[in-house]
DNA sequence: GGAATCATGTGAT
DNA sequence: ATCACATGATTCC
């Protein structure tokens, strides 16, 4: 069974299921991105990655729920300046007091989330049994990362770079006890990818470990609608300091559950996507994917 | 308009 | 102390 079938369940009946989606269509969007100005055709676009056009145009489709076209359209910087919402206030200002572990409809996804004492994250981790997992992903392989108080860990990997991609997780709890165990964070991976699976009965249990400042980062965040979009100084306004925007960003940057704390849905007051740590061409995808998710 | 420049808070070394 | 940042506003051409 692929999550690329899983995903698409509004149209899955009438094609192939395959677990290669992400980089045809990785790659797509890369191009895309990197020479819109010259405006390369389907045509183009198929023959560079040894597929028929309409091939391209089908996993594509299947992928994100909207043609290629649609796509370069749901990530240009005008639509993102619409994600950013004009004037529009409460955004932010209508969930404010979620308390630290409450449970709460935080965009929609439904989770959980509470947040390791002052004490907990000094202790970079001591203690702490840290179970994970690769699993596909509709944004490449995703790297799940658990304790037994909820999701701690969610990172993504292009083909090959998983070593990299744990270690780049594991430095952020160095004193945890990593332990491999694929069939225990299985489930986190199928409920988070699965849009048919969000609901509110059974909240997806998040647990951030950070520092204070990051936190509140972070929880901000969670206040994201999906399909929408907040910039990082509407977070540093948010969360009470607002000349931190700078710090803001390295705050978000540093989101160890990227996607389900939904960091790519923090723009740069422009609209222009600013930076991802999983890579700008992901931001894209996810943001694109998540436009096709209506 | 767009490049260069500065003020800025946080966390790691 | 110092430094690198997923920023943003201001100030020059």
């Amino acid at each position: 069974m692929t999550l690329a079938r899983q995903i698409d369940f509004s149209n899955a009946a009438d094609v192939t299921p395959s677990d290669g989606d992400y980089e045809t269509v990785r790659s797509v969007i890369e191009t895309l991105t990197l020479e819109y100005q010259d405006q390369p055709s389907l045509e183009q676009l198929a023959a560079r990655l040894d597929l028929s056009p309409t091939q391209l145009q089908k996993t594509f489709t299947r992928w994100a729920g909207l043609s290629p076209k649609a796509f370069l359209q749901a990530v240009t910087l005008d639509h993102a300046k619409r994600l950013l919402g004009r004037e529009e206030l409460p955004l932010l200002e209508t969930s404010l007091e979620l308390g630290l572990s409450g449970p709460g409809r935080l965009h929609d996804l439904f989770v959980t989330h509470e947040a390791m004492s002052p004490g907990e994250w000094k202790a970079k981790g001591a203690g702490l049994t840290i179970r994970y997992g690769y699993h596909a992903s509709p944004f490449g392989q995703a790297l799940v990362m658990i304790t037994d108080r909820g999701l701690a860990g969610l990172a993504f990997a292009d083909a090959g770079e998983e070593k990299a991609c744990f270690e780049d997780m594991a430095r952020r709890w160095p004193a945890a006890n990593f332990v491999e165990d694929r069939s225990s964070t299985e489930p986190y991976a199928d409920r988070i990818f699965n849009p048919s699976q969000w609901s509110c009965e059974q909240p997806l249990r998040v647990v951030m470990i950070g520092s204070d400042f990051q936190i509140r980062v972070w929880q901000s965040l969670m206040k994201i609608p999906m399909g929408r979009a907040v910039t990082y100084s509407d977070i540093a306004n948010d969360i009470g300091q607002p000349t931190a925007s700078r710090a803001v960003g390295a705050a978000v940057g540093r989101n160890p559950i990227s996607f389900v704390v939904p960091c790519h849905r923090a723009l740069g007051k422009s609209g222009a996507l600013t930076g991802y740590h999983w890579g700008l061409t992901r931001k894209r995808a996810m943001l694109g994917w998540e436009a096709g998710q209506v």
